[in-house]
DNA sequence: TGTTTATATGAACAGTTATTCATATAGTTA
DNA sequence: TAACTATATGAATAACTGTTCATATAAACA
């Protein structure tokens, strides 16, 4: 029997834990493939921009989203594959229940 | 921009939500592979087997895990390769980091 | 039948979390 | 400079969640 160590699980709890909350999963769904700016993805969700934004820091500081400046506006965008793989492995697993 | 449905996109954040707690976690990282029961799991992740029960029952609703009854116990496994594919991607992510 | 063992469960509590609202910050433009 | 726009953030609140403790259920067996 293979038992990941302590921490290791409470990181990967940790991890799951973010993809845990819709407005997230919105945010990231809206990511795939684009870069966006806050109120952009406001609108296309429909969610308040401070809720946007709220969440928003929590996918920056677990590093599952990257943002960059362009004049007024932060464009965020997904911080790797990792993020679309894990969404779409969670997607397979909903459409085959 | 390929938006996923309300509906769906609530299912998939009950999924992770699901991975979402360390506790759970520990359980699917023992089942991995293996058939055991309450006791011997919550020997093995030295959680109460209160706290195991309860959390089973949880896995058990988002059919994460299935069970079988054998004499005077209750013997769990993962419900299918998908949780032990998910665990493991979300592995990856963390050693990756 | 009475005792032991395995499991489940309800209530209570403490801790966490997501949203809203108000406001701050900072860049842009008139 | 003043006004506007985009974003961030702190406080407050309401809702949710996981554990513990006590107890229930039910099967096995002496």
């Amino acid at each position: 029997m293979q038992l990941i160590d302590e921490d290791k699980i409470i990181d990967i709890s940790e991890l799951f834990k973010i993809f845990g909350d819709s407005t997230r999963v919105k945010i990231i769904n809206v990511l795939i493939d684009n870069e966006l700016c806050v109120c952009e993805i406001a609108n296309i969700i429909n969610v308040s921009q401070s809720a946007v934004s709220h969440q928003l820091r929590i996918l920056k500081a677990s590093k599952l989203v990257k943002y960059k400046k362009n004049g007024n506006c932060i464009y965020y965008s997904l911080a790797d594959e990792h993020v679309e793989k894990i969404f779409k492995l969670g997607c397979e697993h909903i459409n085959e229940l």
